[in-house]
DNA sequence: TATGAATGAGGATTCATTCAT
DNA sequence: GATGAATGAATCCTCATTCAT
């Protein structure tokens, strides 16, 4: 049974109070240990008024899924890469992206984690990762096929790897606490990544090219 | 508080027999899912003959992860590389890697889903990723000192990112069963890893060879 | 964590519900033997009900004591005592105390078998048994002082000692089933207890009465 | 089922260590935290040994009174009161007890816990007052019918009221700690005792008589 | 006799969910 | 819509006791 949208102005405040206290919790508690009358309470609602709105801790988690992928889907344009400069583009896409997991690092971990619990969400995050994998195997493919990336990769099978690169490594910093130079991350990151599809790395780290 | 030695021949069997049937049921429902009756269920034993061995689901588990890890620390040896061919050396790690990955598949996904469950184990893995991490950091850092590798990569940084991207991407293979090529993987996740540090085909860094 | 006051009427109810049913099952089967189910089954509420006024049995017995010793600290009063004549004094105070002690008798009996049981009990009745004595004790040293009592006795073990002989005898009595005639009861206590700081009859300590 | 006494001269000596050993965990754990397997790990014997001696807890319990009934009972004669002179019996009497109940304070405290607990224990107790406080009921009767007490009391309440003050007094110092100070104690008792019969206290506290 | 592994009954407790007010 | 008391299913875990060795 999915929710009526709130019909009331009351209802609607509500709802995102629930919302907004359920992030709070699952931050603070993890997904397992958060109780639904834990969210009542940091909302300031009667537990029974949760079911209002929501079937379950599931349910009331996918919503808090959806509203941040409203944010991290369409983030504010905040750098542009012009031409066809591959290796600017890949170097601006990975420092977006840490710039918003290190934003969003407690968030993060618990997709990581209820990703791990609920096979819907699992299958969730599955395919989000293909679609962009695949988006990704198309610029791959189309560089190789004009001679600007290493033609020895598997387009798709590189284009997976390389974001779970990128991603598993956020992880491993923000999450897992990893000690490691914050400032070089972005850096080594791109260039690993252009230096693995041997993409000309020359506008990322301008070789001490000319003479002098 | 660790279990005492089994101290009799008998008690060793129950004791083996419990680990088992643990791994049987933990593969089967999850760690979540898994009650302590159904693991002595399996095993064929009362249910209070759990707690003559172990002190709770998490306990059997971490002796689970230490039977494994035997086993895959201590593979038996299937290929040697001879001399300082890194890119061979890379190349065979990551094979023997994999095929680890698809024989124990369920039990790697476990291990995700506990290390998202249970702080101490995720702490476990977080540092065996460390550990790993540096040793292989330690092996770039001499590769590029040697010339033989990209000096703009950040040893250590490099290092998890490039295990992140094997260890995730097997991952997402077995576990959430993207469908990839499952032949061309070892390939192309060697190749990347090759690339991404320009170990190979001496055409990018020339080994310090022939005369200038 | 002190259950928070029920905030119904419905809520008061149940509660009063839990405690009347509380007593029932406690004086029918002892402290120990008491399951938290057979207190909800006496008052006809669901197992779980119990938990949301109290933590455990410990807690609803105390609230068990709160309620008696409400009882017991402001009986209505029976008897007045006019003027300074002690022996009348204490023979008001040991034929209410055991005539309260005798309506009481089972609960009377719990509370010793939980002071044996809990130590927090154990303590709380230490210090009612202290504060009552040092009442006492300080009865004493007065009439003492003033030449009423035999200034051969220490005041605060006398009263300990006397309170233990009152108290313990009326548990003998009652709870063990001393065969003693409960008639000749109040009145030898009354006795001896006169007799032992040598109250009475002016005989043995004369009152500072007439002329020299 | 009761033990048929060992036949072995090494069945003696693992009785005798497991009755030992369970003093030793009853005065530790107290009665009810005592487990069966915590006394045969003191013992240095397997779980299963205890059942060739003793059926339960209480068993042992009770071979443990017995054992210490043989020394509280027959004490070495420590203090003899020549002929007739009551008071200075009752306060030869009231020291032994004192003394040894602070000797065996510990195991006095277990013994009420134990009587509180198990209903067999209780009646072993009651008996033992029962007598003892006929035995002191003769004493006072016959002080009574010569003229030596107070005629007012009755010899069987008496007793037992004048037993419970000091077994009780006993245990509050000794087992609940109240802060007395020791050394008044016994004087403290004798003189209530004597006072409460209305004895000629005059040998144990020798009036300042006669002319000097 | 001694061992100690195996047994299994038994009760506490949690918390998602319902529903009368 | 909101409330919050009531429900009760579902597991965990202990430990006295047995019995094969």
């Amino acid at each position: 049974m999915v929710e009526p949208p709130a019909r009331t102005r009351r209802g609607e405040r509500t709802r995102a109070a629930l919302i907004a206290a359920a992030r709070v919790v699952f931050e603070r508690e993890g997904f397992l240990e958060a109780r639904v009358c834990d969210i009542t309470a940091e909302a300031g609602v009667a537990s029974g008024t949760f079911y209002t709105y929501f079937d379950d801790k599931a349910q009331i988690f996918a919503a808090i899924v959806e509203a941040v992928q409203e944010d991290m889907l369409h983030p504010p344009v905040r750098e542009r890469v012009e031409g066809d400069d591959v290796a600017a583009m890949i170097a601006a896409a990975n420092r977006e992206y840490l710039r918003a997991y290190a934003e969003n690092a407690r968030l993060m971990a618990l997709f990581e984690q209820v990703a791990q619990i609920d096979p819907e969400f699992r299958e969730l995050r599955r395919r989000r990762g293909q679609a962009f994998a695949e988006r990704n195997a198309k610029l791959i493919s189309r560089l190789q096929r004009e001679g600007r990336a290493d033609p020895g990769v598997d387009p798709l099978i590189a284009a997976h790897a390389l974001s779970a690169m990128v991603g598993r490594t956020a992880y491993a910093i923000h999450v897992m606490q990893q000690e490691i130079d914050r400032e070089a991350l972005a850096d080594t990151l791109t260039r690993l990544w252009v230096n693995a599809l041997r993409l000309d790395s020359g506008s990322v780290n301008p070789a001490p090219a000319g003479p002098a």
